[in-house]
DNA sequence: GTTGGCATTAAACAAATGTTTGATATGATA
DNA sequence: TATCATATCAAACATTTGTTTAATGCCAAC
């Protein structure tokens, strides 16, 4: 870590306190003690805070991109499989490994509230993602369902996702201690919402979507030991 | 405006500005400055920066809740209804309005990031709307499903509903705006996650629970002009 | 009219902020 | 060795921050 060339040290030190605190909030101080350098360093290899800010969030969404790839499946697996693999990304993506890392909580923040950074966030990484999940519902969507149509019921997907994270301390709030560690790790959150989505899709009631999306999940573990 | 006592100036003129800013990057200036008083004023009526914030949280919660309630209904009204009620009323809450008031951006920062107003914020608000939610699911929810299920399914709602507010800048600029104005109306995303959520309850597909519960909305408004 | 408590003010304070400066060190090149 | 661009440093700079102070204005009560 201290044998990183400086530029290297400052990015890596910036990413958790813009994360934490915010762009205005962070200071350039704090940056530069975390990554053991002169206060003078952010200004002399990036030109200002700002800059500096910019570099720190388009590094931020392709770390975690590439960090949490969905799994590779035979081309025989089922929708259902691929639409739980996508929601179950998006989760991990968003809440995978115990403390919240530093680049959700600053994607986080573009989102709720968009700098320059936003729209290349967008473009970049958001808009494919979601245009291959409008792709996904197609498969129980029949034809005569409208465009908008389509992408609303995506966006419910994204909405349920996303929840988790951005309301976060609020439903640990809302539920018991108990439930939290039994019922919300990311397998039964995934399929929760899988289930509900594929019921209102298919005319089945969700609990008895439940059971058919878990035995397809068992048929796969037996194949491959993902999950 | 300019006549009431100087107490009620700051505390108007603070909401906008920690709503626009958070708390860090609001200074005292500003909101003294938009509250025409001096300022030290802050400091002579609240104490400290932080109390005029606890106190702007409070006051926010509390006039966006009365500011939006339920429609009344006669107790023969279908459940169906009630849910579609209740999924409007959120989303009116957080979208009502063309622009976004401050009341709503104060709150969204404190379910993110919550500070101390954060907890009595949930036991206030958020916990009571919560469990009514939960009721009303019973109406389709066969006894055997379990507590935290039915909680799920509540948050998916929730989830739904905050995901417009909360991710609604990127939800812009995926969708073309000529889709927005058209079909991102209040009553239309309101249909579209009770359609959605009271089609994966009862075992039928999207679309059939569209009309069903389109011929439902038009009796009632032959009743009453509400929508 | 004087007193006394409340409200308001301009000014000052100390601390923290982003940024700049000028000196010094380093290491390759000639 | 001398040269030179790069990298690092402590120190200073000019602003801005929340907060405090001490003086002044106001107005009802006595």
């Amino acid at each position: 870590m201290s044998n990183e060339p400086s530029r290297e040290r400052i990015l890596s030190a910036a990413g958790p306190v813009f994360a934490e605190k915010g762009f205005e909030s962070a200071t350039i101080r704090e940056i530069c003690a975390a990554a053991e350098v002169n206060v003078a360093a952010v200004n002399y290899y990036f030109g200002d805070k700002q800059q500096l800010y910019l570099e720190t969030v388009r590094l931020a969404s392709e770390a975690r991109i590439e960090q949490i790839a969905p799994p590779e499946r035979a081309d025989s697996t089922p929708a259902e499989i691929h639409l739980y693999d996508h929601v179950r990304t998006m989760l991990e993506r968003m809440l995978g490994s115990e403390q919240v890392p530093w680049q959700v909580k600053l994607l986080m923040r573009e989102v709720l509230q968009p700098t320059e950074a936003c729209q290349e966030l967008v473009e970049q990484h958001f808009r494919p993602r979601f245009e291959y999940l409008q792709d996904l519902l197609d498969n129980w969507l029949p034809p005569e369902v409208p465009t908008y149509r389509r992408r609303q019921i995506a966006l419910s997907v994204v909405g349920q996702c996303v929840h988790y994270r951005m309301a976060g301390e609020v439903i640990d709030l809302l539920t018991p201690e108990e439930d939290r560690r039994q019922y919300h790790s990311l397998d039964q959150l995934a399929f929760h919402i899988t289930t509900l989505t594929l019921a209102s899709l298919q005319g089945q009631p969700i609990w008895e979507v439940d059971s058919l999306l878990r035995d397809m999940l068992e048929d796969l573990s037996g194949v491959m030991n993902s999950r």
